[in-house]
DNA sequence: ACAGAAGCTTA
DNA sequence: GTAAGCTTCTGTT
């Protein structure tokens, strides 16, 4: 190699990963090989290997060289063990690919380059020292951050994917440090996905702004102590051991004893015969036709090659880690405690036990036993079911679990189900296991199943009997799929509620993985390891049988150990009739709802859909004639840039990653002030909004058979005990501007029938007003007065009468504003008025209102000294980080607390109106049928002729479900209305 | 494929 | 200033 070669170096390994992620699917025609990566791999390598004029490049290679990895043990590993300890198995059909990439590059007649030891990173960082040593240039086909250290005056990078070139000036516009400082910056920032630790709490920005001041790494740890923020301070002089193990691991080795020299990687012709072989055994067509067409070859002339196809436990690429889950120590700590320490040490429980010192027993009983997932059997006989079942019978209490296609219980297909009679005690019961491998003629039923109507047949007995305690982990999805055969699953607990009840807002969720971590020690089989994931997911039905009955038994086994440890711990902490009035009996009037869904017009949606693209369409051109250039309007990214940036119009604020902020309250506020792009954009993100949101997506949910939307709602989502609606969300139906609203007429009440919607008026402030005692507005409500003209008038001193609307907004603002935990910062911005007369007008209200003040300051105090609040039905909301020493961190849960009392008792209203709802209205014998819930309002369906003898039931049981729990001195008022389309109804 | 940011919809 | 979920874009594995 001389002056005035150009090296090309493929970073082989990293492209394989992204171009796997980057591309669509592709697999080979006649055998369904996955074949995207080397597809992507093989286009790539063509252009980049043709005449300078073709490539994107801009020189012309004359030595190349594909690199690769050849495992992800290399020395890094002496040095730190931990070193991509964490990288998880490559996906199942990216596997086959590894082998294939590598002999498209020998079929390129290109080195296909890899050392046992090293790293891909560091063989191209050796090279390049060559290259530079021998006089020649470099560029590295890549765009991996860890190779932007080599940058330099004859090294460049090339990114294939994105088509852009990154030279030193690009690496400084990322990352804010050039080329030769990269390492420090890595050192201190590690990398997650490589486990490379770095100093915690420090990111490129913070890095990039410490290099700057203290030249490099050893500067800084040198000098620590002369920085300023104190958390940073500590957490850098800290783990400055940790920011020098970092940076060996992060640096590129540029020594390697290679065994192939730079004269090994001259770019030769391409051997067309060689390559079209290859090409035409991977069925790639069109570019076969291009090899042929530039090399004069005859492709009929050229005889498909064998290629090797790894399997996957014999291929390269890299190795699984050995990421061993930490075991969840804090569960043991947590209980024993509450038990009062050691009284609980290994004994048998006894009648008379108190339910904490029950559930420590318990709780040291299922950690005791430890989970075997391999015990757990599996039942292929109707003989043996039926013994079963009569075991659990006798116990009176089972776990219960079904195994099913789809996480959409209205669309899911039972394949199984597994059942638990004491800890260690599972079976599952596989029903509709498929097998073959998903070709056209495979997928027969797997023999030795139990008919699944015999099974049902078996089963249907237990599940209703009312001696039997049934026990379900997310009870509502296995009501829906079980009522869907005709099974009327009850009694019944659910363990996700139990822990919903007594661990609402401390952290982790309430799913079974979280749950047995916490309180079992125990990780769960992921469903992935037996499905796959991703596009290489299969149904539950393709799963064979033993991982089957290992994953599905354990459900059930943890499920039943879960509920020992759970349900005694409802009792200690005086949160059985939460469990037990709020939540346990909404799961089957849920269920009910979400079975019937409602109905929506298609057509209806349809024509709006094209009336929103003509609206953005015609937006669209005039947002272009404006700026000139036709840009992603949908990317804040470009629009920023163009409008901040080029077009120089007054900017406002940036993001916390530094773009320019284009929300819609600075465009409007731009629009104010006279300039017309800004409201055009706006107007064109509204419109698409409620297309791709609404009037796109809201015809895919309709369901096949019923032709009806069924919502899933989500008990245990929320901190505050308001519901959550998903797939799709009912909850935000536009309803504010008028185009949102036509999107409300869609939904509609099948013929002869009528919508109902009924709504709290001012639930919240209702409840402020009980709460907190304030005499002012519980008259004011009690005379069915305008609130907010009330508090205006209180805080003005202006009559209600001829009151100009915009005192009354203001005082709207506030009252909004107490419910959210008012602060002045908040208020100001959503008055646009400055923050000192902001923080005037709460001090002007406290004085009218001191009552108010005084529930705040008590509401904050109990937080501080309990961690948690409590609505007036008892539930319970935990703020672990109230007590936090970050101001804003404890502002922020203050902020929460107080609205988590308001808010969470509105959400206890309804859900006691929700529960007692259906039994009133078959007993005033009417046909009407709750469908939806939108925290504070209730959209019934019933027969047209029902209307006006509805909607009193629905008013009284709505008005008075406070009762007799609580008797508020405020009344609770409810707005209903009847009509075709809850647009109207509303 | 997935995660996070930005933006927008609701109560 | 509270509580959610969904879409698009962007960057990364």
């Amino acid at each position: 190699m001389k002056k005035g070669d150009h090296l090309f170096l493929v970073d082989g390994s990293g492209y394989i990963f992204r171009a796997y992620h980057a591309l669509p699917p592709l697999t080979r025609k006649s055998d369904g090989l996955p074949v995207s990566a080397v597809l992507g791999f093989c286009n790539m390598v063509w252009k980049l290997t043709q005449d300078a004029r073709n490539t994107d490049v801009g020189v012309v290679p004359t030595h190349f060289a594909v690199i690769f990895d050849y495992s992800s043990k290399t020395f890094r590993n002496d040095l730190y063990p931990e070193y991509k300890a964490n990288r998880s198995a490559p996906p199942e059909d990216l596997i086959p690919q590894f082998g294939l990439i590598r002999q498209a590059t020998k079929a390129f007649n290109l080195p296909c380059i890899e050392m046992e030891g090293f790293e891909a990173d560091d063989l191209i960082a050796t090279y390049c020292r060559l290259a530079c040593d021998a006089g020649g240039d470099t560029t590295i086909i890549s765009s991996d951050k860890d190779l932007m250290q080599l940058v330099g005056a004859t090294v460049g990078m090339y990114d294939p994917m994105k088509d852009r070139q990154i030279g030193v000036p690009e690496v400084v516009e990322k990352w804010g440090v050039p080329p030769e400082k990269m390492i420090d910056l890595q050192a201190l920032t590690g990398d997650s996905v490589d486990n490379v630790p770095g100093v915690p709490g420090i990111g490129p920005k913070t890095a990039a702004q410490l290099l700057e001041q203290f030249g490099d790494l050893d500067g800084l740890l040198t000098r620590a102590g002369e920085i300023k923020q104190e958390k940073r301070r500590e957490s850098i002089i800290a783990n400055a051991d940790k920011a020098r193990i970092s940076r060996e691991l992060v640096t590129l080795k540029n020594d390697v004893p290679v065994i192939e020299g730079l004269d090994d990687f001259t770019l030769h012709e391409p051997d067309g015969p060689k390559l079209i072989g290859f090409l035409k055994t991977m069925e790639f067509s069109s570019l076969t036709r291009r090899v042929a067409e530039a090399t004069g070859t005859e492709p009929a002339d050229v005889q498909a090659v064998a290629v090797t196809i790894e399997r996957a436990d014999t291929a390269h690429g890299p190795d699984v880690g050995f990421g061993v889950p930490a075991a969840a120590e804090s569960a043991v700590g947590a209980v024993t405690d509450e038990a009062g320490g050691s009284t609980a040490a290994g004994r048998e429980p006894r009648e008379g036990d108190t339910p904490s010192l029950l559930s420590a027993l318990r709780f040291e009983d299922a950690t005791a036993r430890k989970i075997d997932t391999s015990a757990y059997v599996c039942i292929r006989d109707t003989a043996v079911l039926k013994a079963w079942i009569a075991e659990a019978m006798e116990a009176g209490i089972v776990a219960f679990d079904t195994e099913t296609t789809s996480t959409d219980p209205m669309q899911a297909e039972l394949i199984g189900f597994s059942m638990a009679t004491a800890p260690g005690r599972a079976a599952y019961v596989p029903l509709a296991h498929k097998s073959g491998n998903g070709d056209l003629l495979g997928g027969g039923v797997v023999e030795n199943q139990i008919p699944i109507r015999e099974a049902l047949g078996v089963l249907k007995p237990l599940l209703e009997d009312k001696s039997v305690l049934k026990i379900v982990q997310e009870l509502k999805y296995d009501l829906v799929v079980m009522s869907r055969h005709g099974i009327d699953v009850a009694p019944f607990d659910d363990t996700m509620l139990i822990s919903y009840v007594l661990d609402a807002g401390t952290s982790g969720g309430h799913g079974m993985a979280a749950l047995s971590e916490k309180w079992l020690g125990h990780s769960t089989i992921p469903l992935k390891e037996l499905a796959g994931s991703g596009r290489s997911f299969v149904g539950f039905d393709q799963v064979d049988i033993d991982k089957a009955t290992a994953y599905a038994a354990e459900h059930a086994d943890v499920t039943l150990r879960l509920w020992r440890v759970l349900k005694p711990r409802l009792a200690a902490k005086g949160l059985v009739s939460v469990y037990e009035r709020l939540e346990r009996p909404l799961v089957p009037v849920l269920a009910r709802m979400e079975q019937r869904g409602i109905s929506v017009d298609r057509q209806i949606l349809s024509r709006l859909s094209g009336e929103l693209a003509q609206g953005a369409a015609r937006l669209e051109d005039e947002i272009y004639q404006l700026i000139g250039e036709r840009i992603n309007i949908g990317s804040p990214k470009q629009l920023g840039d163009i409008l901040f940036g080029r077009m120089g119009l007054p900017g406002g604020s940036k993001t916390k990653t530094g773009q320019w902020s284009t929300s819609a309250q600075l465009l409007e506020d731009l629009a104010a002030e006279g300039h017309e792009l800004p409201r055009k954009i706006v107007d064109w993100r509204q419109l698409t909004k409620l297309k791709s949101t609404y009037t796109d997506a809201l015809p895919g949910f309709v369901h096949p058979n019923t032709k009806r939307v069924h919502t899933s709602y989500a008990l245990a989502a929320t901190t505050t005990g308001r519901l959550s609606s998903s797939d799709p969300n009912l909850q935000n139906i536009p309803v504010r501007t008028i185009e949102g609203r036509k999107i409300r007429t869609a939904f509609i009440a099948d013929k002869g029938n009528k919508l109902v919607s009924a709504d709290y008026s001012q639930i919240e402030l209702r409840v402020l007003a009980h709460v907190a005692e304030i005499p002012q507005l519980t008259q004011a409500f009690a005379d069915g007065a305008d609130i907010h003209a009330i508090t205006a008038s209180e805080m003005f001193n202006v009559p209600v009468e001829g009151m100009p609307a915009e005192i009354r907004r203001r005082a709207k603002a506030i009252n909004f504003g107490i419910i959210y935990g008012i602060s002045a910062f908040g208020l100001a911005n959503q008055l646009s008025i400055p923050r000192e007369e902001a923080g005037a007008y709460i001090k002007k209200y406290f004085e009218r209102f001191p009552g108010i003040r005084d529930y705040i300051d008590a509401t904050k105090a109990y937080a501080r000294e309990y961690g948690y609040v409590e609505t007036i039905f008892g539930r319970r909301i935990h703020y672990p980080e109230i007590r936090s020493s970050n101001p804003s961190v404890r502002a922020f849960n203050e902020r929460a607390s107080i609205n988590a009392r308001l808010q969470g008792t509105a959400a206890d209203i309804i859900r006691r109106a929700m529960v007692r709802m259906d039994d009133a209205l078959e007993k005033a014998k009417l046909s009407a049928r709750m469908l939806l819930q939108v925290h504070d309002e209730l959209v019934f369906e019933t027969a047209e002729a029902e209307v006006e003898a509805t909607i009193p039931v629905v008013r009284h049981v709505m008005e008075n479900a406070a009762m007799p729990a609580v008797s508020m001195s405020v009344p609770l008022h409810v707005d209903a209305r009847a009509a075709n389309n809850w647009e109207e109804a509303h």
